[in-house]
DNA sequence: ACACGGTTTGCAATCGTTTGCAGTGCCCGT
DNA sequence: ACGGGCACTGCAAACGATTGCAAACCGTGT
């Protein structure tokens, strides 16, 4: 700090001000401004003779001068979980690309310790003067912390849950999981376990709508679900071998597993190989996500467009900012591809 | 925008100046300013006192106020190739956590497509006003850029690559790949492959370091390095597919593979698969990264402490920020983990 | 009683924009 | 020739902090 404190621009110059520009072009500031803004009642010669001006200058305006006087601050920010894992990474990608087309900053917020989580949440206010909106990635609010979001007028999008009052983007979970576990139950498997996590209680949420997806194709199939084939596998490689692991020692083994992420079922896989086991001759396994390395690995899974989704919320969000009032959901589509981690059960022959 | 343009607090009321808390306290803004960043010279009384008053109207100073009086934005930035990669989005979030520990709020920028890049470099001005460090992560600046980002005058690190004048985190990417080729050569391989990418012009970036590696190995052992062995697969699991099916094509086709990255390596092994071949048996593999999926998938590696890495960097800037001098450069550590996709060449015997 | 040094405090300028309001020209109709 | 509009432009007050400088205060030593 004590080198320098002030930005020099290429050329060694302090950076130039509005100031600058407007003895450069011999009109005012407001001029300049206005000019710059693109707002009408200017000129077009001026327009023109600013701009030129500005731009030999090299000119920025200062983003936090602005939003001191103007209130905006042309950022947004995002709230992520677990930055580390693959869906996660995927959407805010996505959601980079749209807001960087519109020139909006990205402050990425983490909330995935449960410390982190309730600061963010609790101290909202901080937020609302850094960032013109925010998008919530699988944040799971429940309805207090709702209502504090609600209140605190912030401009809201979000993307993996659903919320009513702002705009979101989902998946079919709900569908893309029962059609998963459809495809097992073709295959001709009954005893089919779940890997996944504990769904808060929340409607809407990823875990508890996929849940439901297996929880509905097996009792339309007739069959009744069982508690000890549903564990929790964090939504993580290990999380979804230690849960492979605990279902292979149950009484009356499955012979077919639903796992909520890609990067379980891969968990998963690993677990039966570990046992001695064979994927899918002993087990089958489903995923969810389309992970990248699912192909690589021969994983059947119900894929989902991350990045579109991320994308796609990035959008709504930057439509809210520029006023827009409508307040859309958008469910995005799930395809289940069928690869070689899920076979028919052993003996059956199906059609 | 219409609906509302300033922030209210969970209660309602328009957020708390640093004047609410003067008047409440009966003292001056200055003060207040002075006593909530504990500055010397304020009686420990009035501190506490003015302590209470920020705590109880729920005060927060507003950063863009405080970033155009004081020139510190308490925010830095990050400029990162592409999000969606695994070492990139490990190496963000490892960072992210030294920065949140901190206090400062991460700028996300992507500086992927050339454009991106381009735009990233040269109108730095623009970043300069808006974080107070940047955090560069395999950015690979050539001497011109590296020249303008110095008398930018901007605070800077890197992670990936090491430049003079700025703190560095790197991994000892030559000597671990050259383990790695070692790892093939004591398996008794002699036509050993490599997946990686066209180094640039610069040295100790990533594609040239581990590209040496390779070469130090072969040289050492005596064999001549064979240039058509030698593949882009871009860093990407896609890539490495193509460059494996392009390798698998040559005349003397090799019988194992050095990849420069996991994600590659793992696209290597789909692509052998592919060619109804087997890993290891007809073609041996050696990725590097230390991939979470490696492990799942028994792919040999060479790991490396991502997060960790991204960790320090956040830390070494952190540092610069705060007035440190010294310009620390760390290589971390790397370690062969040999797993099942690296076996001895067929019919040979090793010891 | 007073000068003095050190600690606390307050005043007011400053940072670089935006924006409501008040001009300033200029053209046109009468 | 003159008043009214219109299209531009400029003035100056915000926005909410930080900080150099000066004033106020306090206890001491003489």
């Amino acid at each position: 700090m004590s080198i320098r404190n002030h930005a020099t621009n290429r050329s060694g110059n302090p950076p130039a001000t509005i100031e600058d520009v407007a003895a450069g072009a011999g009109v005012s500031m407001a001029t300049v401004s206005r000019a710059l803004r693109g707002l009408p009642n200017v000129a077009e010669s001026t327009r023109n003779n600013v701009l030129a001006v500005a731009k030999s200058l090299n000119y920025r305006p200062d983003p936090h001068a602005s939003r001191l006087a103007a209130g905006r601050t042309h950022a947004v920010g995002m709230a992520v979980p677990w930055l580390g894992r693959w869906y996660f990474s995927q959407v805010v990608s996505g959601a980079r690309d749209a807001f960087a087309a519109a020139g909006y900053d990205l402050l990425l917020f983490g909330v995935g310790s449960g410390e982190e989580r309730s600061r963010f949440v609790h101290e909202w206010g901080v937020l609302d003067k850094r960032v013109d909106g925010l998008l919530l990635v699988d944040l799971r609010l429940d309805p207090d912390e709702l209502d504090a979001v609600r209140n605190a007028g912030t401009t809201v999008t979000s993307v993996g849950d659903r919320y009513d009052g702002f705009p979101s983007v989902t998946v079919d979970n709900r569908s893309g999981a029962r059609i998963a576990v459809q495809h097992l139950l073709n295959l001709g498997h009954r005893n089919i376990g779940l890997i996944g996590d504990v769904p808060g209680p929340l409607p809407f949420s990823v875990p508890s709508d996929r849940r439901a997806g297996w929880f509905d194709a097996l009792t339309e199939a007739g069959i009744e679900p069982r508690a000890d084939l549903e564990v929790s596998g964090r939504f993580t490689v290990e999380g979804g071998h230690r849960a492979m692991t605990h279902l292979l020692a149950v009484r009356q083994r499955p012979t077919a597993i639903f796992a909520m992420s890609d990067e379980m079922a891969m968990g998963a896989i690993k677990a039966v190989r570990d046992h001695g086991l064979s994927v899918p001759d002993d087990v089958s396994i489903v995923g969810f996500d389309g992970h990248e390395l699912a192909e690589v690995m021969d994983l059947t899974t119900v894929e989902q467009p991350v990045v579109a989704s991320g994308k796609r919320a990035g959008e709504f969000l930057l439509q809210a900012l520029a006023g827009a009032t409508e307040v859309p959901h958008e469910v995005m589509p799930t395809e289940l591809v069928a690869r070689r981690t899920s076979a028919p059960l052993r003996g059956k022959v199906t059609g």
